[in-house]
DNA sequence: TTAAATTAGCCATTATTTGTCAAGTCAATA
DNA sequence: TATTGACTTGACAAATAATGGCTAATTTAA
């Protein structure tokens, strides 16, 4: 998800996989790997992605942290529940 | 979170560690850290503690689920927005 | 105090993630 | 149809993180 984001702010700004990949300074196929969701991005990543490539940081930052929590949850039962749970939580702090 | 819930239920239930630890065939000082998250339970090991300290298996799921979004929130910035996102997403499906 | 219960700290083992490279596919085009 | 460029795939080693098991220390309750 944030990978098919990223993706297309890419190619929106016409980057190639590579060239991006070197402004990481990362390997293009480890990029293009990310991009498809096969492996992840750090969180500095996409706040340098976001600055290349002139994108709303926020809604980046949003998007990946998203990304992580489906993960965490995928497969499992109760997930509303349990975001529920982690609102409450949140809100006593 | 989960492992407070724990402790409580197995206090409850006149459990000492080591006894709730053999149940479970794990080293005590394994489950004393569990219980004060420093170490992860299993999903297997909550709904083994369900049924060993007759507890509702659902709500120790849903609290245990929680607790491992919250780890994977926690310290970030625009959680509550991503976890819309999340929900969105689940409604996809 | 002292004995049982719990916690802290290590270290070895195992699992997961990451980085790197070489080979592969595919589409455009010479 | 051979070549080229962009991207993808798979394999594997290196790095990082999680887990298990043990012992020593600390806390608690009698």
């Amino acid at each position: 998800m944030i990978g098919q984001k990223i993706r297309e702010l890419r190619e929106e700004n016409d980057f190639l996989l590579r060239q991006l990949a070197a402004k990481l300074d990362i390997d293009t196929a480890q990029l293009s790997k990310m991009e498809r969701g096969e492996r992840l991005f750090k969180k500095e990543e996409i706040i340098e992605i976001a600055k290349i490539l002139k994108a709303n940081e926020k809604e980046l930052l949003t998007i990946w942290l998203a990304d992580k929590l489906y993960k965490t949850a995928e497969g499992e039962k109760h997930i509303l529940d349990a975001i529920k749970l982690v609102e409450k939580k949140l809100q006593q702090k």
